[in-house]
RNA sequence: UGGGUAGUAGCCAAGUCGGUAAGGCACGGGACUUUGACUCCCGGAUGCGUAGGUUCGAGUCCUGCCUACCCAGCCA
């Protein structure tokens, strides 16, 4: 795997590289544990680029692993599209695993549990385990099915595998300690009766194992060295490694948590995600707003980017919210060496050049990319009739504007000088139209030097123009200005997405969904690949080139 | 008010045995420019939440305090 930024250093690189040091380890395993519950997003990038890279760096291994514990809630559509989102990331697992290939596995640890006295079946309703288990200042009760013997909680755990209770009607807890201020650790329940259907098993099981019981066992069965997780985990930690002892695992994980990804502007929580999914405010979890891997792809945010940019926010335990900026600058950083540099014209204003011939037409040879002359060169169609940016020219601009005006001059990119001469107007006295005049002399490429022009604007031959749509994105979810807290449904970006009518160059007529390009001066597109067909092109302005013109 | 964790520039973040505050983003200034882009220079903490203490010397060690986040699913 390349690396154009290498990774910085963090807490738990260091903690790796001792464990090594110290020979506690002689290779070192991660794993990636996604639920199949929903789409992967940004935050999750961060985890997959910090576990897979890790390995990486030390020579060692990473598994994906389906924590599928909890059939209610997990659908296998997400398996496929999990695995397409880590590969286009640019990373391949070493063992593929599910949490639901352990569950004998599991079982027979919980049996070994009942059997040191260490696990019992308690009979208490989801609401009166609640109410025993004491809040954040009062230590829990016991249940009164505590003290069951080894014999009657074997027989009942049994029965509870074979279906002969209901949901909810029992369920099989640790025991631990009901006063520990801890909360994770009163008597938690590990495994729950539910006669669902399972993604993967099928009607084999109707109990299921709970995360912190399941997911110490998984890592120890699959030899996970760092089982990395986030922050919320940090209090259940006493739990996994108490699972581990008990259960007498041979290989002991360490679990060590760091803080998610959060960035402004932008919601990563799935529940929330889901929501904008299923209330229509988006197109879809590859809605090109979204945050989510299949979003930023459609977007035309590339892997490399998405990679170098995990590997620039650091890992540490902080809670932090990097700025979105960072993200842009690395896709901005990326695409600048790889995409040709064209033409597209996005709020389209006609001009037309009065002393250019009527039907005359040049074809002009340029370069795809200044800088990288290997990216070759297309022609690109002149005359009389051009399109150029509305935002290009002002009847009555400010200071520092030199841009096109009545009475200045400015170069048509790779193309004439030409001159502002007059400007026609509709009723409502909105320019739509301007007429210029060029002078022949200042062709580019001539080595013409008779005098200077301050700017420089792009433009498309009306009569080759070919015209595109262009959805321009701004963020989906505003943060809120220190106001009072909102609901994230609050927050939601009436402006985020702008559809517009532009024109491009005729060299993209034949563009690809997911091709990318620069168009100059106004930003990087992709070709969409949901709405694009053979008579219309969609480009999604994947982000905006920087701009240090401030109009005032 | 129980437990856990964290506080280094506007935003991320490094800082190994205490030795005199990396880097990135953003921002500002300048150079260059047929993209107001890119690139290239220059600019930032006498300061590391805060108050004390130990020390020749403290972001690093000690004590107190303040602030923020997480935890009371038969979710993960």
């Amino acid at each position: 795997m390349e690396s154009s930024t290498s990774s910085t250093s963090n807490f738990i690189r260091n903690i790796v590289i001792e464990d090594l040091k110290s020979g506690k380890h002689k290779e070192i395993i991660t794993r990636f544990p996604p639920e199949p519950n929903g789409c992967l997003h940004i935050g999750h990038a961060k985890s997959i680029v910090l576990n897979f890279e890790l390995a990486d760096e030390f020579n060692g291994k990473t598994n994906l692993r389906f924590d599928d514990t909890n059939p209610t809630k997990e659908d296998t559509e997400y398996v496929e599209s999990i695995k397409e989102d880590i590969r286009w990331l640019g990373y391949e697992w070493d063992g593929l695993h599910f949490a639901s290939d352990y569950f004998e596995e599991m079982y027979n640890r919980a049996v070994l549990l009942i059997k040191k006295g260490k696990a019992f079946v308690c009979d208490l309703s989801a609401d009166e385990i609640k109410e025993y288990r004491g809040t954040l200042t009062v230590p829990g009760k016991e249940s009164p099915y505590r003290n069951r013997s080894i014999e009657e909680n074997l027989d009942l755990f049994e029965r509870m595998r074979k279906g002969e209770f209901g949901d909810g009607e029992k369920v099989l807890r640790a025991k631990i300690d009901m006063s520990s201020p801890n909360i994770n650790m009163r008597d938690p329940v590990i495994y729950r009766i539910s006669h669902t259907k399972h993604q993967r098993t099928g009607n084999k099981w109707c109990v299921y194992p709970m995360y912190d019981f399941a997911h110490p066992i998984e890592d120890a069965i699959e030899g996970i060295t760092h089982s990395i997780c986030t922050l919320e985990f940090e209090d259940h930690r006493p739990l996994y490694d108490w699972v581990v002892r008990e259960c007498e695992m041979e290989h002991i994980p360490q679990q060590i948590e760091f803080a998610r990804l959060n960035l402004t502007n932008t919601i990563m929580s799935k529940r929330f995600l889901k929501q904008l999914v299923d209330e229509g405010v988006v197109d879809g979890w590859d809605d090109p707003r979204m945050p989510t891997i299949a979003g930023l792809r459609r977007r035309g945010y590339t892997p490399e980017s998405i990679r170098n940019f995990c590997r620039e926010i650091g890992v540490a335990k902080a809670t932090s919210t990097v700025d979105s900026q960072m993200l842009e600058h690395f896709v901005r950083d990326d695409l600048s060496a790889k995409c040709p540099r064209v033409m597209g014209v996005i709020r389209p204003i006609k001009i037309v050049i009065t002393n250019y011939p009527e039907d005359k037409v040049e074809m002009l040879e340029v370069n795809y990319n200044p800088n990288i002359p290997e990216m070759g060169k297309r022609l690109v169609p002149f005359s009389r009739e051009l399109y150029i940016e509305e935002e290009d020219f002002m009847e009555n601009p400010p200071k520092k504007y030199f841009r096109l005006f009545p009475g200045n001059e400015v170069r048509l990119m790779e193309a004439y000088f030409i001159k502002c001469n007059e400007v026609i107007k509709d009723e409502n006295g909105k320019v739509i139209e301007i007429r210029c005049t060029y002078d022949p002399e200042t062709k580019s490429g001539t080595g013409f030097t008779g005098r200077k022009v301050k700017g420089t604007i792009h433009w498309v031959s009306a009569k080759h123009a070919v015209p595109a749509e262009m959805r321009l994105y701004e963020p989906l979810i505003l943060d809120e200005n220190d106001g009072e807290e909102k609901s994230f449904m609050d927050r939601i970006n009436p402006n985020s997405m702008k559809i517009v009518n532009g024109f491009v160059e005729p060299a993209l007529k034949d563009a690809k969904p997911q091709d990318k390009f620069q168009f100059m001066r106004v930003g990087y597109f992709n070709v969409d690949i949901k709405y694009t067909t053979n008579d219309k092109l969609v480009f999604n302005r994947i982000v905006s080139l920087k701009s240090s013109f401030k109009m005032k």
